[in-house]
DNA sequence: ACTATTGTATTATCTACTTAATACACCAAT
DNA sequence: ATTGGTGTATTAAGTAGATAATACAATAGT
């Protein structure tokens, strides 16, 4: 797991959305348990307390379950991944839209725009 | 101008991008004069230590220009600001294919949920 | 000349985030 | 039972962003 952090958000933030990922994109094995809090901390270069708070977070969300003492594992609840996973692209999109016509374009020069940049991608 | 502030930001970044908005959609005329920092802070409830920072800062892109005694002004400058507009354009659409790679959607899928959210869209 | 309004600068304080160091509670493995 | 590795909690200190109050510099308008 390679942690980056940008300094426009908090770093708890950033690492809820970046294991919420690992796991909704399929990255993480649901059911596998993650190294601990202090070891992910290490990893992550940041502090214990910091990614305590960040998975704490991601328990109250239910992509995590904690073993009291034999740590934290993923879930594996199969339908919340695909559901989380789903609502995410819906709201990615949105946002765009959002984004887009707050700068003027309309329906028509967003979808070209948008057809433009995919015909520039690979595969 | 209507302020509005959420908390995942620091806001005098949320200033900037709202301003910067204002001008590259069209919502500022150019070459206008803006209200004065101190009105401005008032306006959008923030420190005018906070509005000054944040327009110090469009200054530097060449969004806003200073005449000491006499206020800021919009630039004139149409090329800089379409520019701009299509820069972020661009910017925002590689966004959201960054995004939906992350989750793991692929060109295709990506272009099905795309266009079912486009058609969701009124006009 | 004077005044009011402009941008700008300075200093202090407050809060949230982060780090740091430490301690505690729990239990599987030995 | 003891040990070692879990999660969790506490307290203190550092840093950045934001607020607050104030002062200064420049000039347009009178």
């Amino acid at each position: 797991m390679g942690w980056k952090f940008s300094n426009d958000k908090p770093i708890f933030a950033q690492i809820i959305d970046q294991v919420e990922l690992m796991i909704i994109s399929g990255q993480y094995v649901l059911g596998d348990r993650l190294l601990s809090v202090r070891d992910m901390a290490t990893e992550a270069g940041v502090n214990p307390n910091t990614m305590q708070k960040a998975l704490t977070e991601l328990e109250k969300k239910g992509l995590l379950l904690t073993n009291r003492t034999n740590g934290k594992f993923i879930t594996d609840d199969q339908e919340l991944v695909q559901q989380i996973r789903a609502e995410k692209a819906v709201k990615y999109i949105a946002q765009l839209l959002k984004n887009m016509h707050s700068l003027g374009y309309g329906k028509k020069e967003i979808q070209e725009i948008f057809n433009k940049q995919m015909e520039e991608l690979g595969a």
